[in-house]
DNA sequence: CTGGAATGAATGAATATTCATTCTGTGGCG
DNA sequence: CGCCACAGAATGAATATTCATTCATTCCAG
């Protein structure tokens, strides 16, 4: 029976070697510097915020000099946004394709439910990074960007359904970040230690979304 | 019909002129500086972060001079946990009295669920600074203990309605969470001001919540 | 007058960022 | 094979800010 781990084994959130390096940084390199700076802070930003992790902490954790930070990231900002925009677009891509669209209203719940599940539940540093971090001021563009599209897909899901009166006659921007909000309560009763989850567990979970929202 | 505003009018979360100082400070004053204080910290806490948000910035919001804050407070960190502590237990003291405890399993839902709305939307700024912050690094033992006595009626709560069978065959603190979420998506929907909250959205928002947990 | 309250410039500790220097690996050449 | 430039990568001490906190001074109510 396949279980999620809750403890502090190294969770897999760690930057896939193949991320292209996103664009004109230096190129010729071939090590995973990058790499390690980025998941030096996603843990950083995760345990003390923001503002309150100093570059020469995150150069610590990733094994790497000060300075060396600074090849890859213009800033502390540039390298925030790295990360957001970064695990975003996987979130992003993870939960919706061509196929997803074109399902039955229901089905596409279910899939994005499980999509979403296996995402926060395999980079749980990188589900808490964005919840924590969604709303903060240093956000680009780019970043924000990405939240569009994340938002605009939920909500033309639930107005679709609401439409069809397949869900409560609520508004469907209530509706999705209700749900948002009860998977992200999910997520923490596992995050916090308080329960080992389960594919079982997981899936009981979406049936309680779905009551809620099911006319 | 009553409702609630989603805008930036001023909403009412400043502390009440008759909050006692919390113990040792400063016995002479009549001013009413330490909940201007107060009050800017909340705003810009929320806003920018706490380690986002310099004093000078909080004395200016609060109209007073850097210095005085400290005639209020110990430092930035006893600053948050006067916040966190006495917005906390406010909280505490409108969810649960000891009428409350001996109502029947449903009722208790419902005016916590009451309650509970009643608090976020007359509160919005409280409400969301005690949600972004519960997690942070510089709460102290007296923040942590009005977590807990708001976390253990919770519990305490599921696991009396998983036993009599009321509610769902999940881990109690998985449902807890989950409502949790749920409310707190409801009241970002009204922040955010995708949604007009209205007292009819609230009571329609806790059948979801009740679909959600009762078996 | 006087003592507590308030002020805000000054202090010293952090902290983001820079940059002069060192390292490393690659390829040409004797 | 050994030696030698050389370029890009990496370093980390130094710099320039920013910021929490202090405290000598001023204010003001009684």
């Amino acid at each position: 029976m396949l279980k999620f781990e809750s403890d502090n084994k190294p969770k897999d959130d760690s930057v896939p070697a193949s991320v292209p390096t996103d664009d004109d940084e230096p190129v010729g390199h071939r090590g995973d510097k990058r790499e390690r700076i980025l998941d030096a802070a996603l843990e950083l930003f995760n345990d003390r915020g923001f503002h309150g992790t100093p570059m020469p902490l995150v150069a610590e954790q990733a094994g790497v000099a000060a300075g060396t930070i600074y090849r890859y990231f213009e800033s502390k900002e540039a390298l925030v946004n790295a990360l957001f925009h970064y695990w975003y677009s996987v979130l992003n891509r993870d939960l919706f394709d061509e196929d997803w669209a074109q399902r039955p209203l229901r089905e596409r719940f279910h899939l994005h439910w499980e999509r979403l599940a296996n995402f926060a539940f395999t980079h749980p540093r990188a589900y808490a990074f964005l919840n924590l971090h969604f709303h903060s001021t240093y956000l680009d563009d780019e970043s924000r960007a990405e939240i569009m599209r994340h938002w605009e897909r939920g909500e033309a899901f639930f107005a679709e359904a609401s439409e069809q009166q397949v869900t409560k006659n609520l508004p469907p921007e209530m509706l999705m970040l209700m749900i948002d909000g009860l998977f992200t309560g999910m997520f923490r009763s596992h995050v916090l230690g308080m329960v080992e989850m389960t594919p079982e567990l997981i899936r009981a979970g979406e049936e309680c979304a779905w009551a809620t929202v099911r006319r």
